[in-house]
DNA sequence: AATAGACTAGACCGTCCAGTCTAATTGTTA
DNA sequence: TAACAATTAGACTGGACGGTCTAGTCTATT
């Protein structure tokens, strides 16, 4: 039971899951491992606790990139959303999502866990600082909540519905979109210091 | 064969793959539409078949709505934008989102089908009426592309992952966020007609 | 009444898979 | 070297499922 045999067996079972999703055989993961099925069972009580044992990994992957990140959040919310569209927009990242939501249903608890330890995190941490932003009359910004949504919406939204379906393929996935999503989520919670006609 | 059992199977069928996926076995699918499964061959050749007339009727109503509130858009964008709403984030949209994104791997045509059909004919319409009102200056808008993607990303993105983890529930997809969220897009891409300071 | 075709119920086949079991092998420690 | 634990390959079980087949029913048309 040593470590490197864990490791090397949530490794590869985490590219089978990305690769298949929950469908993959035990046996496909203990080939790809290079391991016996056994060994498998030996670590792992089943497929489920296989799984989330991946799920785990991958939140607390994710967790510490965005965890580092918001570190940056006073000066630049820029760098946090870099980090937070490199992580949902990689090929592991959209099929880690594909997997955990195809799942959802059979794996509740595991599913709101994946979403607290992942962007719900980062979402919380950012409301927060919206709220300060809208107390020092930096932004206007009322609905903490719905701005945060509408930021995180734009970072991933449509175009990660185009990577699950296939539509599109990995470059749509770069960091060029960044910064006029920040800029634009500026623009439309600005101060209303003059008279700007919202005609609509 | 006649259209009512047709259409009864469909049905039966476009429930089942929504509750429990791809995975349902054909025997559920029978059951579910009260016929012996041998007629479910009768009708479609294998399941593959039988998924896909399901998608293309999820996709061909959703058209259906879609383009129906097309029609009000050069008036009202809000419009629009509660009608995609409206089908996105039902209860069946977002299991009709979740099966086909879940295997849009095995289906890669039906996928993109599933994609043109829906969201990516109004985004398409979208960009043609952003051009316009780009063009005659309503709004500051050289990338169409993105600024619709913005647009319909703030409308599902967050929430329907909320949803399809399961953290949040039905009511999310209510429709009072849709107002607030056409506002913002308007005034981030209000054109520059002063002196609004951009600081980022 | 006879015919044809759709339908039903359920047995059945081959395949795949999660999980168990065993026997042999390797590596480590005393 | 002896003992022990971990690992391996692979056979095996039980069950689910896709798909086929069959025997027989029901309905409508001729």
């Amino acid at each position: 039971m040593s470590v490197d045999k864990y490791a090397q067996i949530i490794l590869a079972a985490k590219v089978a899951f990305e690769d298949k999703g929950y469908r993959v055989s035990m046996a496909d993961i203990a080939r790809r491992a290079g391991v016996a099925k056994q060994t498998l069972y030996n670590y792992f009580d089943n497929k489920e606790a296989l799984f989330a044992a991946v799920i785990v990994d991958c939140g607390a992957e994710a967790h510490a990139i965005l965890d580092d990140a918001t570190l940056a959040l006073p000066d630049k919310l820029e760098a946090v959303a870099q980090a937070f569209r490199r992580v949902s927009m990689s090929a592991q990242g959209i099929a880690g999502y594909r997997a955990m939501t195809a799942e959802a249903h059979q794996f509740p608890e595991l599913a709101a866990s994946f979403y607290h330890q992942g962007v719900g995190f980062l979402h919380q941490h950012t409301q927060r600082w919206l709220a300060e932003m809208h107390a020092t009359g930096q932004l206007h910004c009322p609905d903490t909540a719905l701005a945060a949504d509408m930021l995180f919406s734009m970072l991933t939204g449509f175009e990660r519905s185009r990577l699950l379906l296939g539509v599109a393929h990995e470059r749509d996935g770069d960091a060029s979109r960044v910064a006029p999503i920040v800029h634009a989520f500026f623009k439309a919670f600005a101060p209303e210091n003059n008279e700007l006609g919202e005609s609509l």
